[in-house]
DNA sequence: CTGGATGCAAAGGGTTTGCACGTTT
DNA sequence: AAACGTGCAAACCCTTTGCATCCAG
């Protein structure tokens, strides 16, 4: 890993998502960061991004990969996605701590919630091996 | 709404979804269904798939909009996704229920589990408002 | 001074869409 | 026959990347 400086515009990034709860897109910090800095490029900002989420300065909220996989199981399940091959297993659940899950969130907010899902994340049995 | 047809691409897309668990991407659902349909177009495949969402045969795994959002918020916690507005929100966590959860998981499988994200889909109070 | 960071623009990669033709009902 | 579905290719959209220049250490 390379040593990483302090650009000002880094640095503005972090202030700008320390600042806000609305967990930004890469655009949205692009417009709001262009006051400051008139000839920013979208560029920039994505791989400020990148960096600050491979040091661990910040969440990038995503689920897998970039394109979207498809499942015919209908039923309610949670789904195990391996880190090193991308495999997405599906899991059987327990209703009784899942129905408590939804209950401990439904209980203590005012949103309407109809829904949840849950991603595991780790390593499948054929990487394990393999390493 | 539309009334949709029984195409046989279609038929057959359903059919390759029910007899598989690798939760494919469309490319991987095209490359297969070619062997059927020779000329067969990924645009078709993704219309296709977007056909079945919509009438609740398929599900698509994803999480939120094509876009990643980003957080300095690095502490553990949930996220609710407003499903009118796409405003994401973040959830306090019940730390009993939630490593119940992972310990729920663990104990089932052989697959090394490292993490978990949970996300709740609903309406949020403002949406609520407006409608 | 040296290597990381930036701006700009082009390229990438997954997904959507317009159009003319083919198929289902 | 009418309306939906398909193949093809172009268009889209978000994200990445090559390159020359700029700037932090």
């Amino acid at each position: 890993m390379s040593d990483y400086r302090n650009s000002k515009q880094r640095l503005r990034i972090i202030e700008i998502l320390k600042s806000t709860e609305v967990h930004p897109t890469a655009d949205w910090i692009y417009e709001k960061l262009k006051k400051d800095f008139p000839n920013l490029s979208l560029g920039t900002v994505y791989r400020n991004l990148n960096i600050l989420v491979e040091t661990g300065q910040v969440d990038r909220l995503e689920f897998g990969k970039t394109f979207d996989r498809f499942e015919a199981k209908i039923d309610k399940h949670y789904h195990f996605i391996c880190e090193s091959c991308g495999t997405v297993i599906d899991l059987d659940i327990d209703r009784q701590i899942d129905n408590k899950l939804e209950e401990a969130v439904k209980n203590n907010t005012k949103l309407k919630i109809k829904t949840h899902k849950v991603q595991f994340y780790g390593i499948c049995e054929k990487c394990l091996k393999n390493k």
